[in-house]
DNA sequence: GCCAACGTTGGC
DNA sequence: GCCAACGTTGGC
């Protein structure tokens, strides 16, 4: 199982949308960008991710799963995107915000420091497990 | 709203 | 294949 992270502006597709979807869950359409595209090729059903609120919020709010494999994007004819589905899981009880993330020097290496424009990024296990603690969250019971 | 970072595009 | 121009992202 790997382990991955979503950013989405709220104003666009927040993490209330994302849960009222429930398990059918939605495309992370509109993923223009190769890596982030690469990564998600990547995945696996039941991978598990956060979803980050960009620009409003800036901060971890939900813990998601990938519930369909990469497939063609369906917001494009350009048949070089692709993209998973994702379903939300649980909500993060306190949300974990970039400070919080730039201020823990065990979390200074995660791609949402080094590489802030990446919409879909890897995040490790352990980067995982201490995340989902920080936001009051069992990592073995999620 | 500004601006830095950075990915993409397109001319050569 | 290089690189300048351009557009977008996202923190502040």
């Amino acid at each position: 199982m790997n382990y991955w992270l979503f950013k989405s502006e709220p104003n666009k597709w927040s993490w209330d949308q994302q849960k009222a979807k429930g398990d059918q869950g939605e495309e992370w359409d509109g993923v223009r960008n190769y890596q982030a595209r690469n990564f998600m090729r990547t995945m696996q059903i039941g991978d598990r991710g956060f979803f980050y609120h960009s620009n409003i919020g800036k901060e971890i709010v939900g813990i998601v799963e990938v519930c369909a494999l990469a497939h063609p994007d369906s917001t494009t004819d350009d048949p070089r995107w692709e993209c998973v589905d994702i379903k939300a899981v649980c909500d993060v009880p306190k949300p974990i915000t970039l400070a919080d993330v730039k201020a823990d020097e065990r979390l200074s290496d995660m791609s949402l420091v080094t590489s802030m424009r990446l919409s879909v990024q890897p995040v490790k296990p352990e980067e995982w497990d201490l995340i989902c603690r920080l936001g009051g969250l069992d990592p073995d019971k999620i």
